[in-house]
RNA sequence: GGGUGUUUAGCUCAGUUGGAAGAGCGUCGCCCUUACAAGGCGAAAGUCGGGGGUUCAAGUCCCUCAACACCCA
């Protein structure tokens, strides 16, 4: 074996053979079937940080599960992303200086397809080097025929259901893309801007209102000038008429609570057709809506001629400057507000008036709400089913067609009369309507949201609405693991179709997690430049490549030399190669309760040692026990107590970790075996081992017991640890299995270990408890003494009990080999002892003698430490027993605890009294 | 403005039903001891954001103030 653990060299080998081995497709004899279904990566994608997270939490779920022998299935696939997908082949069009338009529909969406087939695979080939057990043999698409014949079903059928409607509303409008887009889609940033102060005329008599704006060319779509109801100030104004400048229309003065008297003026001009907000108003006033833009945002034929023709922001100059000549500006004031921008496009998206395909929600989200009511779906952390309710309770009807080509069809046509008719094919619309087969019908050009086919994911996957096997035995799925951001956009809308079409919940819990941020917190984002690739972690990366990466296609340019500098700075040797285990393990000892995540190399690093420490370890065992006997054949073994004590150990351990699975507690299941593995099993096992393995005094069926539970225990800690580090353990067990009796293929498919009781001796844990103490407490004296460790130490012992002398029988060689003690003196309590610098187990004393060896200021000096430190309990826990309060009111148990407790400190402190006595005395 | 969180060692975070303040990293000593220097041994370090309350007992429960973060408007 390499004596540093080299991840590269393992990774790829491993992860080839288990996908040719077939070996992530369900199996598993158990009847109970576990599945996750992965949250579609966009098929554009490349992998992040959070899919990195979020996959390693999946991929521990699935692995345990597997291992657990259930019928386990973790469904891969990715989405079609209809807007980003069809950009990103427009893009390549225009590199050849053509348009989509050049090519048709039809010829634009094979290319789309081409597109897939070549470059699509992307992100699918990152999740295999994440080492993710994903079933890629069954690897579905939002696109393909199977998922297309489900969204075209559940659309049909919500029509029917009279769920489905077409109407005129106010959408996210990209005025550059031209189609609706949805909320997760538009981004809403500060930006600075101005706060227009307009004077509207009344029609009649003098004087004028002040409205404020921060659109001032949308005022010619003004319909209203609300107030207050209760605002002094505007109480005769309510009924009257302005004059709309620069037009010849007239406005209403209304009344309304939505407006706030302390913004600006306190009037608000209402604009129905262009912001949300003022529609709503509009709604409950029963305002005209007038709409004046067009599909790219230029004014229409609503507006006046001057401006007809011109683009929003040109009209706004224009207007602002009439305005101001027309003696109707009255103020402009610097004013920064919230700019909502397409995340595709970046352009500002225009509230826009357009027709559109709509599902009535509230029906569907009645029992959505439900289910979570009542706990048919359980949120992990609980709380988020607040948040869940708070958005199900306000929910708006969902626009789900976009007005771009690549995305699934809305399956309805029109006659010429514009009369829709939705079926599933035009030959079926034609059977379903009546309707004769030479009457001319055009199908609809929009095509559905991408969210509506992720909502049909649970479902469609597995079939649907096919009733397959596959659909039967895997819904409802176990958990779904996603991010917060898509609460409302995904899960959600999951949930109401999966009740809708499948009649139960589309999965049982849903265990939501963090951001992962920056080392300062700061959210990870191209523009920032502070984005990790976690290939880039696993494989590494130079510090020139790094900058190049992170300074290219940057949506500002003159951001690139700060992102450059901060980069050198935080990164001056690159990023070192890490390895997908670290990397996973990192993930998993992160994932606390839903918090977000500060990514800190540091972590990684600690993690890639934790790594090495195993990879090492393995190696000390396999030195010793490759080519001898570890107790597989009948010959007698005999378990020392240390091999008792690792085995006790180990128990409790494996039961805590199936219970922090249970519990989604990724991060204390990390920690449990972190601290096993290094501070049990090698800082002191494995050094236990040494003198039994390398003592000629030690009989043979000692040395097989100790050298088959050095490879016993080993090999069960590869099984524990393989969900969060699938390749690292393999590479291990495949050396390690054989010597432990285990026969298989592959760590994979083997069990998970359970805990079992009976294999704990409560003797060994004990005597072992203390022989650890009797070594801690002359380590320490002979680190504060400056004692080099090599050299013995004579030592005296005192004050013991016959258990002490005891268990010192038998411990003594562990004791000596690890302590490095010179010659040992057991003294009667009576004895007289030499200065000395001491060390408590218990009662016990063990005395280091002074002559030569130890500084007496140093001893003073940490005895009093000592003294100070136990003095400071004492005085608490004797004010807690001195509360009669507390002997009358506090339970027995804890009364009695503190009673021993402080007998226990009062006695310490007087024999390190007794000692700084006499050593001060010298 | 409405909602949801967070505040514990220098840094990043655990802390289950209230019963002796924990880990990792970093820092400081001493060690190349034949599994591992990506290591070993040891040490220092906290008014648990501030204030009030409930309780025999509060990091934990309640009230209040403050700072920060996110979501919605």
């Amino acid at each position: 074996m390499e004596k540093t653990y080299n991840p590269h060299a393992i990774e790829q080998h491993w992860y080839d053979f288990w996908e040719k081995q077939d070996y992530f497709a369900p199996m598993g004899t158990s009847e109970k079937a576990y599945c996750i279904m992965i949250p579609p990566p966009n098929v554009t994608g490349t992998l992040h940080m959070g899919h990195a997270f979020q996959d390693t939490l999946m991929d521990l779920l699935t692995r345990y599960s597997r291992m657990m022998g259930d019928k386990t299935l973790w469904q891969a696939g990715t989405d079609h992303a209809g807007i980003a997908t069809q950009m990103v082949v427009e893009r390549q069009l225009a590199k050849e200086g053509k348009t989509r338009h050049d090519l048709g529909r039809d010829a634009f969406i094979d290319k789309i397809w081409e597109w897939k087939a070549q470059s699509g695979g992307q992100i699918t080939r990152q999740l295999r080097r994440m080492g993710t057990s994903l079933d890629w043999s069954d690897e579905r698409f939002t696109m393909d025929e199977g998922l297309s014949h489900a969204v075209r079903e559940v659309f049909v059928r919500l029509y029917d259901d009279g769920l489905i409607y077409r109407g005129k509303r106010l959408v996210n409008w990209d005025p550059v893309l031209h189609t609706a887009v949805a909320d997760l889609e538009v981004q809403s940033q500060e930006e600075n801007g101005f706060l227009w102060h307009l004077r509207y005329p009344f029609v009649e008599g003098d004087g004028a209102v002040i409205v404020a704006t921060t659109r001032p060319e949308t005022m010619l779509g003004d319909t209203a000038i609300a107030v207050h109801p209760k605002d002094e100030r505007y109480q005769t104004l309510i009924g009257k008429k302005v004059k709309l400048p620069l037009t010849e229309r007239t406005l209403p003065v209304i009344a309304d609570e939505y407006v706030d008297p302390e913004f600006g003026s306190g009037c608000v001009k209402i604009t129905p057709a262009h912001d949300f907000n003022d529609y709503i108003v509009g709604q409950r006033h029963d305002l005209p809506l007038i709409n004046i833009f067009t599909v790219d945002a230029k004014l229409n034929e609503n507006a006046p001629i001057a401006y007809q023709g011109m683009d929003r922001f040109e009209a706004r100059k224009k207007i602002v400057s009439d305005l101001e000549a027309a003696g109707l500006l009255v103020d402009v004031k610097p004013h920064k507000l919230m700019i909502p921008r397409g995340d595709r496009s970046h352009a500002i998206i225009e509230p826009l008036l357009t027709d559109q395909w709509f599902v009535k929600i509230a029906p569907l989200a009645e029992p959505a709400i439900k289910a979570v009511e009542e706990g048919q779906i359980q949120f992990v952390p609980d709380n988020w089913k607040k948040t869940y309710f708070e958005w199900m309770r306000n929910i708006q009807d969902w626009c789900i067609s976009r007005q771009i080509w690549w995305g699934h069809p809305i399956p309805a046509w029109y006659d010429d009369k514009g009369q829709v008719y939705v079926g599933y094919s035009e030959e079926q619309v034609r059977e379903k309507y009546h309707l004769p087969a030479d009457m001319l019908l055009e199908p609809d050009s929009d095509v559905l949201d991408t969210w509506f086919s992720s909502a049909l994911w649970p479902f469609s996957t597995l079939g649907w609405p096919a009733q397959t096997e596959r659909l039967k035995t895997f819904y409802p799925t176990s958990v779904l693991v996603t991010g917060f951001d898509i609460i409302f956009f995904w899960v959600a809308r999951m949930i109401m179709m999966g009740l809708k079409f499948m009649g139960d919940v589309p999965f049982r819990e849903v265990y939501i997690h963090g951001l992962i941020r920056d080392a300062e917190g700061k959210k990870m984002s191209k523009s920032k430049g502070n984005v990790l690739d976690p290939l880039d972690l696993i494989s590494g990366i130079e510090l020139e490549p790094l900058v190049a990466k992170r300074i290219s296609g940057l949506m500002q340019p003159e951001m690139a030399p700060k992102i450059e500098k901060e980069t050198r700075k935080h990164y001056p040797q690159g990023i070192p190669a890490f390895g997908t285990d670290a990397l996973r393990f990192t993930f998993t000892a992160l994932a606390s309760t839903g918090r977000d995540i500060r990514f800190d190399l540091g972590r990684i690093e600690g993690y890639r040692n934790f790594c090495n420490k195993l990879w090492n370890a393995t190696r000390y065992v396999l030195m010793n026990t490759e080519g001898k006997d570890t107790g597989l054949t009948d010959a007698s073994v005999e378990l020392s107590i240390t091999d008792r004590w690792i085995i006790s150990l180990l128990q409790p351990v494996e039961e805590q970790i199936h219970q922090h699975i249970k519990s989604y507690r990724f991060d204390l299941m990390a920690n449990t075996l972190y601290e096993f593995i290094w501070n049990e099993y090698c800082d002191w096992y494995l050094e236990f081992s040494k003198p039994i393995l390398q003592s000629d005094s030690i009989s043979e069926a000692a040395q097989r017991g100790t050298r088959r539970t050095l490879v016993r225990v080993l090999e069960s800690l590869l099984r524990l640890l393989h969900p969060i580090m699938p390749f690292i353990t393999e590479e291990l067990w495949q050396r390690v299995a054989p010597l432990a009796g285990k026969k298989g293929e592959t760590i994979m498919l083997q069990p998970y270990p359970l805990p079992e009781a009976d294999k704990i001796d409560t003797q060994a844990v004990q005597d072992i408890e203390w022989v650890k103490q009797f070594v801690q407490g002359v380590r320490r004296i002979r680190a504060e003494m400056n004692i080099a460790p090599s050299k013995p130490l004579p030592i005296l012992v005192q004050n013991s009990s016959a258990d002490d002398e005891q268990k010192w029988q038998t411990h003594e060689n562990i004791i000596n080999q690890l302590a490095r003690l010179g010659s040992v003196k057991w003294l009667n309590v009576e004895a007289d002892a030499p200065e000395s610098a001491i060390a408590l187990v218990g009662e016990m004393q063990i005395l280091i003698p002074l002559a030569g060896l130890i500084d007496k200021e140093a001893e003073l000096k940490r005895l009093n430490r000592e003294i100070g430190k136990i003095k400071k309990d004492i005085d608490k826990s004797a004010a807690k027993l001195g509360n009669v309060k507390f002997l009358a009111r506090a339970p027995q148990d804890v009364v009695e605890k503190e009673r021993q407790r402080l007998s226990e400190m009062v006695a310490s402190l007087e024999q390190l009294e007794a000692q700084l006595a006499k050593i001060r005395a010298i």
